[in-house]
RNA sequence: GGCGACAUGGCCGAGUGGCUAGGCAGAGGUCUGCAAAACCUCGUACGGCGGUUCGAAUCCGCCUGUCGCCUCCA
């Protein structure tokens, strides 16, 4: 199987990526708390995740993705006082609190279907697993790891050696910080809660060892990520914002529960900004799909794809900062609608060639990308094949390179153009179109081969080719006046004439 | 204050010690009744100052600037 090299937060450094079990890939991704739209910064991190799982299948691995689905209600503020952030919505909006869970949740995977994000294998909601938050709460006091105080518990972080190892903080630091409130019943500041209390206006709340209460803000991941993948599993991935002191305290939980390492390779996708702002629901700057999909934002003058979304956030690296603005999604649309133009070329030009002679002969190809490339490509010159994938899983193997695999299509699929408007095509045109479905479709979720043309919609197609037809004849005649008329209402209806060589086409805006 | 990133041509955005990333926009051209679309060609950029080197945007140091985390957050 082809090496992997994938930057692990654990090290700072590119890694060869190597699985626990051979051939078999567990991965764990920190979902969304649901309690409110997905915006576009939960989009650069799913979709990032969802090329990740895509592409190791794609190299043959089995995949199991999980993915946490956070319904308990964790705090607004700060680490022990504030309000239950699903209890304040449920008030906002007038609903009990699982029906926001539900509510969102349901929006949530919603627009990530849009945008074409594969479902996790596993979404295990918080709530669905207090039980087993429970056990992990009370191995770790039995190990010494944590202590209850007036109902609640506490990880002390005092008790294992190489906490802060993820983040690069030591205690003295956190202690130092000056931020951690004065909170109470700690032994130590930088202790956090695995266990708290609910007083008697927490509605969200369960019965526990050591009384009535709901699991800390970090116990579900651990709990639920070692449930499905094992103590050790393979890769962990999250936002970036979430290393301190999220990720810090899953190890902790983890390491400190079973005494082996929790997470073999730590992935960190970076943020999405908004005039070099960090885009957050907090911050409420954020732009949530649903606003991107119908253009209903202040910030948008109008509606952008699901397809371009995806795009624009693959044209730049998860580990890079995706800075938006409408500018830039312009030139994603461009670009997009210029990509798949020539995909669908090739997909329509193969289609076409199907009975013609691909004989596999790739080896040609290679001859091919030594040196002069100005010669006249024929019908009968192959595509270079074998230098398209390998380039392309080049990009990919060097840390999920996705910018610079678009950038590989682009270069090395724009020559096709000008060849395949002259109606020819390389030789091996089915076994190229057939790697770019598998590559654009199946790896980066960019684009399926359009049902255009043929087929669809025929009465609206017929009718459309009787109206072409007419205004041809009348072209012919150089009867200007009627062809540019037909054109013109047509275009009224929100219908494009576009006249080729081959004849006309139409367009649907 | 502590920890950590990043600064690339008009815009977005990859990147390696020496060879044009790519996209968008723009310019010119081909085609065309006109329009549009297509297609072809074109840009030599890397925050500042030093240093290492035959050679650095790429390595090292300093400076400046921007951002993230340290509190819920993808």
């Amino acid at each position: 199987m082809e090496e992997i090299q994938l930057f692990n937060t654990l090290t700072r450094k590119k890694e060869p990526f190597v699985p626990l079990h051979e051939g078999f890939v567990g991965i764990y991704v920190c979902g969304p708390t649901v309690y409110g739209d997905p915006h576009l910064g939960h989009a650069k991190s799913y979709v990032s995740f969802d090329v990740v799982v895509r592409y190791l299948r794609h190299l043959g691995y089995r995949v199991r993705y999980v993915q946490n689905i956070t319904d308990v209600g964790h705090l607004t503020d700060d680490a022990d006082e504030g309000e239950d952030k699903m209890v304040k919505q449920s008030r906002l909006e007038r609903l009990e609190p699982m029906e926001i869970a539900e509510k969102y949740t349901y929006r949530y995977f919603r627009d990530m279907d849009r945008l074409n994000v594969l479902r996790p294998d596993i979404s295990p909601r918080a709530t669905g697993y207090i039980p087993e938050q429970i056990a992990m709460v009370r191995t770790l006091i039995e190990k010494g790891h944590a202590y209850e105080s007036d109902g609640n518990v506490y990880f002390d972080v005092t008790s294992l050696p190489d906490y802060g190892k993820l983040s690069g903080r030591t205690l003295d630091e956190a202690e130092a910080g000056g931020r951690v409130g004065v909170s109470s019943d700690k032994r130590n500041p930088a202790d956090f809660a695995l266990w708290k209390k609910a007083d008697e206006s927490h509605i969200m709340r369960w019965d526990s060892p050591w009384g009535e209460g709901f699991p800390g803000w970090h116990v579900e991941c651990s709990a639920m990520a070692t449930k499905y993948l094992g103590r050790t599993i393979d890769i962990h991935g999250g936002g970036l914002e979430n290393m301190f002191p999220h990720h810090e305290c899953e190890i902790a939980q983890c390491e400190g529960a079973f005494d082996v390492p929790f997470v073999r390779y730590w992935m960190h996708n970076n943020m999405v900004t908004l005039n070099g702002q960090k885009m957050g629901k907090s911050l409420g700057n954020a732009i949530t799909l649903e606003e991107f999909f119908t253009g209903s934002h202040k910030l948008l003058s109008r509606a952008w794809t699901p397809e371009v979304i995806r795009f624009f956030l693959l044209q730049s690296h998860y580990r890079s900062t995706t800075d938006f603005s409408e500018k830039a999604l312009e030139s994603a649309e461009s670009g997009y609608l210029n990509l798949v133009s020539i995909l669908e070329a090739i997909h329509k030009s193969a289609g076409r060639d199907d009975s013609g002679g691909s004989d596999g002969n790739s080896k040609a190809g290679n001859g091919a990308a030594g040196g002069e490339n100005d010669g006249q490509a024929t019908a009968d010159e192959s595509f270079n094949l074998q230098k398209l994938r390998d380039s392309l899983h080049a990009c990919m193997n060097d840390d999920f390179n996705t910018a610079k695999a678009i950038g590989v299509l682009f270069e090395q699929l724009r020559p096709l153009k000008s060849i395949l408007q002259s109606g020819k095509s390389p030789s091996n045109i089915t076994e190229l179109s057939e790697f770019l479905k598998l590559f654009c479709g199946e790896v980066l979720g960019i684009w399926q081969p359009g049902e255009t043309g043929e087929g669809g919609d025929l009465p609206f197609d017929g009718v459309m080719q009787i109206l072409l037809d007419l205004r041809q004849s009348a072209r012919k005649n150089k009867e200007w006046a009627t062809a540019d008329q037909i054109r013109n209402r047509l275009a009224e209806l929100g219908i494009t004439i576009e006249d080729g060589p081959g004849g006309s086409t139409y367009k649907l805006s």
